[in-house]
Formats: structure tokens, sequence, C-alpha cells
RNA sequence: GGUCCGUUCGUCUAGUCGGUUAGGACGCCAGGUUUUCAUCCUGGAAAUCAGGGGUUCGAGUCCCCUACGGACUGCCA
């Protein structure tokens, strides 16, 4: 184990957009480190270059801070064991490889891709399935079934190699993992790994095993996807004479889709209408785009207090947790086995949450850019107002305009299903008399107009609601929004009395 | 197919040392507040703890089997 400071990873392959199972495998790295004082750090491992999708580096990095994840090293920051991109550690990975081989725990493998998919196609034809291991690794051409003049000569030659691992026969391999126990595999089901490419890179297995070990790593931390391949990790650590130093491993749970079962995917955000990316992402070459939580007006907060919940309890019934909070409450012990679904709804709910917090005056400096080309002279004054009457009913930022549009404009149409609902027959000759009411009015403040209205209702024994509906209707264009008086005190007298005036005339043509 | 992992209300989950009316939250339904909508408050329905066997005075909790689901099974990560 290794006994130094903690230190956890995030490593990432730039093959797209970041999905929102990566940022939460992300956030539980840096809430394990953090509340243990550890140094978080960024590694791109990018050994596979046909894979490689320009902008991806970039955005994954952009998520993570927006999310207020941040790392104490890696890419983009540097640090004492840089450079964290994968492809600029080239140099570094294949002594690895050669001293596998010398121990003879490695070999060559020259075997084409055209050759192993023939084997593979074969084993398949007879529903056999195909694994390149100790059962057949003779049958195949490498260093261990070719002489040593051949083998040197392919190697001096053009010709391209590859460099497997030579699992060991009936071997129990056991995995300590924080989270799930002690698994336990035995060594005959593994097969012979590439953990050297032709292409001079090595595979994410060597890759992950030497950086984690040079890197420092205590603990690794990422999503349960890896647990298979975990006891091959253990044998290289071992062979590669690490085993001192290996991190201690814990596998998260899978998030999945919202309905049925499998894991969560881009397309089950497009199909039910919710993002799967922290960001917006346009693919750089069908130029799709893909909706993120960003733009789509969720609080970093609540993305992270959500996101947090997604696998892991406090074990007490807070459920609003700042990362600071999170920080302190957090717990690899506390993290789940099982893969959770991803509920759309209860994000919204953090959201709405997360909205009611934030003050008037920073949600004034958010709305202001966007509201300011839709009234020409925005009071400040005014739309602090009217955020403080209005929030209560946006779960998003977007949803302003729609709640509050009216204390700026005048409705330009009529609901129909509130007209239905209280628009009557009288309604147009007793608006006539509330407007004549409020013409008359002086001062024009809500508790004095109030006063006025309510006691006409009572003289004109009329009924509250129906009088106040329908004055809604005129003034709002529909049945929502806060208090009447409190609109139509701040929309002005003049204003109130168009909008009544010209709202007769509306509704009484329909 | 093989290997590994998992399985408590519709969903996220509490229940970590066996004895609970199996608790909370989202959502849903109802009521209340309000001039409407929403918020908010109160209440409610909602899990035979996947199923079956054990062990035990007693099991969601321990053991075994079965079923179902998932991940992995690439010169991808």
């Amino acid at each position: 184990m290794n006994q130094d400071k903690i230190r956890v990873r995030f490593a990432p392959s730039p093959t797209g957009p970041l999905h929102i199972g990566g940022v939460r495998t992300a956030l539980y790295n840096y809430l394990f480190a953090k509340k243990h004082g550890g140094d978080m750090l960024l590694r791109i491992e990018d050994t596979d270059q046909t894979r490689y999708v320009e902008g991806a580096e970039n955005y994954i990095i952009e998520s993570l801070q927006w999310c207020g994840i941040h790392f104490n090293e890696g890419v983009g920051i540097g640090g004492p064991f840089a450079p964290y991109r994968q492809s600029e550690r080239k140099a570094i990975y294949k002594q690895y490889a050669l001293d596998l081989i010398d121990k003879g725990y490695a070999y060559y493998a020259f075997d084409s891709p055209q050759e192993l998919d023939a084997a593979r196609k074969s084993y398949e034809a007879e529903k056999k399935n195909f694994q390149y291991d100790q059962h057949n690794r003779l049958e195949f051409k490498n260093s261990l079934t070719l002489t040593e003049p051949e083998v040197t000569a392919i190697i001096e030659s053009d010709e391209p190699y590859v460099i497997r691992i030579m699992i060991p026969e009936n071997e129990e391999i056991l995995v300590t993992d924080l989270i799930r126990g002690e698994v336990r595999v035995n060594s005959t089901q593994l097969d012979d790994k590439v953990i050297f490419k032709s292409d001079g890179l090595p595979t994410y297995h060597l890759a992950n095993v030497v950086d984690d070990y040079l890197m420092k790593i205590s603990h690794v931390i990422r999503g349960e996807e890896w647990l298979p391949s975990a006891p091959l990790h253990v044998l290289l650590y071992r062979y590669l004479g690490w085993e001192h130093a290996m991190p201690q491993f814990a596998h998260l749970p899978l998030l999945l889709k919202p309905d049925g079962n499998g894991k969560l995917s881009k397309r089950d955000g497009d199909r039910m209408g919710f993002p799967v990316f922290p960001l917006q992402w346009t693919d750089p070459q069908t130029k799709e785009i893909s909706s993120g939580y960003r733009e789509s007006g969720y609080l970093p907060d609540a993305c992270i207090n959500m996101l947090a919940f997604l696998g892991w309890n406090p074990g007490t019934e807070q459920e609003i947790f700042s990362m600071d909070e999170l920080i302190e409450a957090f717990s690899l012990e506390r993290v789940g086995k099982a893969g959770s679904k991803f509920d759309p709804e209860k994000a919204k709910w953090f959201n709405h949450h997360y909205l009611q917090q934030m003050s008037d005056a920073r949600l004034a400096e958010l709305l202001a850019p966007e509201l300011t080309l839709k009234v020409p002279h925005l009071d400040n004054e005014k739309l602090l107002t009217v955020i403080g009457m209005v929030k209560p009913r946006m779960t998003f930022i977007h949803e302003f305009w729609e709640q509050a549009s009216f204390f700026f404009v005048a409705p330009d149409s009529y609901d129909a299903k509130s007209v239905k609902d209280r628009w009557r027959q009288d309604s147009a000759e007793i608006m006539k008399k509330v407007g004549d009411l409020l013409q008359e009015t002086e001062p024009f403040y809500a508790a004095v107009a109030k006063h006025n209205v309510m006691n006409f209702i009572t003289e004109a024994q009329l009924n509250t609601g129906q009088v106040m509906n329908a004055l809604r209707l005129l003034i709002v264009g529909a049945s929502k929004g806060p208090d009447l008086f409190e609109i139509m005190e701040l929309i002005g007298k003049e204003q109130s009395l168009n909008r009544i005036e010209k709202g007769i005339v509306a509704l009484s043509q329909a």
C-alpha cells in the first residue's frame, strides 16, 4: 500500500464530450481527495490516436471547472509529474513492457489483425469464445512459438508487433476493492491482453498502471466497467515489482438510464429530453449538438448535489449539501454497490432549490444581458422587485420571461383556457367599473388599489375570485403570476388602465 | 456463451453489531394558504425487503441455490 499522501487521478479519454457519469467519477475522486487533504490530478489518456476528437480535452477541462471540481496538477496546470498527457509520455512506456518480457511475464506477438479476426470467427463458428490465452497462445505467431533468430529478425524489420502479457496458469488473483470487498478471479479466465500496441503506444492497461505508479497515485477510483480488468492490473503491478505501492481500488457503480436498464447514454438524453453532458457539445464532424446542463439552465451547485447523491448518501436525512459539506461528509464506505437510475425530476428539484437560494441581485445580473434586448429601458430597481415576486415559481433561470413578461410588456394574447374559465358574460361590464375605480385611485399603490377594489366587490355583492380572475386576465393575459395589485402598482396606473381597456375590447370581440 | 458485479416504495436511498409500525427524499394523490399559477405547509397511497431454501427463539440484515439485471469479453478506454 502507498503510505504517502492521498493522491487520486481523474483520467478520461478525449474521445468526445465528458458524460455526466464521468463527472460523477471526477466528483467522487475530488471529494475523497479533499476530505483527506490529498491531491487530485487530471491525466488525459489519449493512447488511442484513432479515437482522438478535436476539442474533447478542452471540453473536459471546462466542464470540471464549471462544476467546481479543481485539480492540483495535470493537463492545463502542470505539476511535478508532467507531462500528464499520455501521448506526450510515449517514450516512457516501452521500457516497462520490455522489462516484463525480460522477466518472462510478457512476449512479442506478430499475428496480424486479419489473422486474429479469422481466428475469432472460426471460434465463433463453433460457438466458442475466442480468447488469446494460455490454452492457445502456442498456436499463434509469437516469441513463444518462433525461434529467437526469427523473433529478432521480425523486430528488427518493419514488421509490426505487439507485446502481450503472459497470464499465469491457474492462479487465484485477489482484488481488494474499497466498495465491493474482495473479488477473486482465477487467472485461467484471463486472456493475454495486448499491453503494448504496434503503433508504439501502450494500451490503457499498461499506461494506467505505469502512470499511476510513477505519479504516486494512492487510490484508483473509477467506474465499474473497469472491475473485470482489475485482476490484470494487479498482475501488472506484481510483475513490474510495484505491488508494495499498488493503489487501493474503488469501483463505482454505474449510472443507469431513467427507464429500463442499462448504462445511461447520449441517446437516452435525446430521447427523454434531459442533458447527459455537463456542457453543450457540438460534434466537430457531424456538427450535431448535444445539450448540456449549463446551457439548459442548471446551476453547478445543483448538478453537484444531485450527482453526489447518485450512488452515495450521508446516512443522515440531510439532502442539500454544498461542495464543502460534501467534502466533509463524503466517504467511500457510504457509496452503494448497485447502479442508480438517473432521475431528471429530482435534478429539477435540486435546481429549484438552488435557484431559490440565489440572491435576487445575482439573478438580476444573470438576467440583465438578455433582458435589455427585450426591455429597452430596464430599471434595475424594478427588476429586483420583479425577481423577488417571481423567483419561487422558477425552476430555471430561462423561465423568467415566461413568468414575468407582463411586468414589462402588455399581453399580446390571452390564454385560451383562462378565457374560457374566467371570462363571463358580465365580465366586460364589471371590468369597466373596475377600470373607472382604478382611474380614481390615488396614489396608485397596491394597498390602496386593493382596498378600493375589495370595497367595490363587497358593495356590488360580487364574488372576489370572479372579479380578480377576470382582471388578472386583462393585466397578465393568463391565470398566473404574483399578487395582482403589486403587479399593477409596478406597471403603473396608465399601463394598467390601458391593458384593461384593450383587454375588454379584445375579449368582447371573441 | 464465459467471467465478474449487483437486486429495499415508480425513482434515489436509510437500515452497516440479526429483534424497526421497514425511515427519509423526488414524483404522484388529497387538503390547507392565496385573487390565479407556482411556491409553501399538512396528510395519504406507495417496498410480501427479487424468489426459494436453510441457520436462529427471531433475518431486509448471516449461509446456499435460483431468477433477473448490468459490466466486461478489441493492437478502445
